[in-house]
DNA sequence: CCCTCCTCCTTAGCAGTGCTAAGGCGAGCT
DNA sequence: AGCTCGCCTTAGCACTGCTAAGGAGGAGGG
């Protein structure tokens, strides 16, 4: 039925996953439209990955890596680099859609994202943190912007009228609640602000 | 089949649905089982909701209401409310299997829940916040703990021995790093103490 | 040159999913 | 008595992840 036969691999494959996503979204993302935009059968990707939750792992690890900041540079403080990192997190996760939810449910410490945890960890015990101390900050900075970026990719529109919200609440959204950027980046800054080494 | 036929209701099958939850789990709740453990055929649970999905947003909202926490009590300052609200809520979501993933999926913004956050927001208005900054504060939290929630509930099993940990991270790990409390209170606490009115 | 092995893919099909269409049973009103 | 209507049943559809079995085609040894 095709032609180019280019031969399968797990990276063509989970590249092929994360560029299909973008149109039918997680829960559209079954084996068979995956095979098809390959064009192969279905169960040809059994012999690359053992189940889906394997795909989906190696969809997550893709995400994850993407994300990537390097070490604090020069002159930056841990407060600027810790700002930067969770804004790139941030960044890979909305970069595909539902990221949040695969990163979220499948996201399992591979050797590489260990890797780039401990030198992550030994930056910040170099600018004065215990391991403990910056293990449990990276900990909860990555668990804020999991959350946060799992609701902002998960609102489902429709939801009440504007006009149906009581007083409070809607003076919060008529004075700029709207802006996901700003929560974004008050609840990180909070964050941060409140961690001391 | 079954004898006791008292009369299905949109709250009873939430409430076997949350029941039958913790036996099975998320992805085993299929509307077949939760219907057998009803003593009925599937169909007759689409007589009281439209979809599963619509199952999982009354789930969502159940365990949403018993997360709540009143208004600050007297003496009680707004740091020690919100972190009372924090743990309240995580409690809340660890009290059923899959809490976090069902919250994060489904919520939508109910009547009952919009009411909840308006009393929340004037409280912290009283407490000399600005309407968004309420807003946005209340929102990073929640958003803190459903991201923890959702990690803590979803870790799987296995993963990488202890000895194959890099140094910086195994010192982390062995100084108490597998104490879940105590991570999540210090992100909480971190993310409280980072805020101002 | 042929034969065999091995990698990678195919065809066929199974158990289970959410959901719909159509009908039936019984309580309550007229 | 008859009728309506709320609530449930039986039957079945399109789809899912996944497995079993086999087939095409190149690699490598005899």
């Amino acid at each position: 039925m095709s032609v180019n036969r280019p031969g399968l691999t797990r990276q063509s494959i989970i590249e092929a996953a994360l560029r299909l996503l973008k149109d039918v979204g997680l829960d559209g993302l079954t084996v068979r439209r995956l095979a098809a935009s390959l064009g192969v059968q279905s169960p040809a990707l059994y012999w690359h990955f053992r189940s889906k939750d394997q795909l989906l792992d190696g969809m997550a690890d893709e995400i994850i890596r993407s994300a990537a900041i390097g070490l604090p540079g020069a002159g930056e403080t841990w407060r600027q680099w810790l700002l930067r990192g969770g804004r790139a997190y941030r960044s890979a996760l909305l970069a595909h859609r539902d990221g949040a939810r695969i990163v979220a449910g499948f996201a399992v410490l591979t050797d590489t994202s260990i890797a780039r945890f401990e030198a992550e960890l030994s930056a910040m015990v170099a600018a004065g943190f215990t391991p403990l101390g910056a293990f449990r900050t990276i900990k909860a900075i990555s668990q804020y912007v999991n959350g946060f970026v799992l609701q902002e990719q998960t609102e489902r529109a429709g939801g009440p009228e504007l006009s149906a919200m009581p007083p409070t609440l809607l003076e919060a959204l008529v004075s700029g609640g709207i802006d996901r950027d700003a929560e974004f980046e008050h609840g990180l800054q909070a964050l941060i602000a409140g961690t001391s080494p």
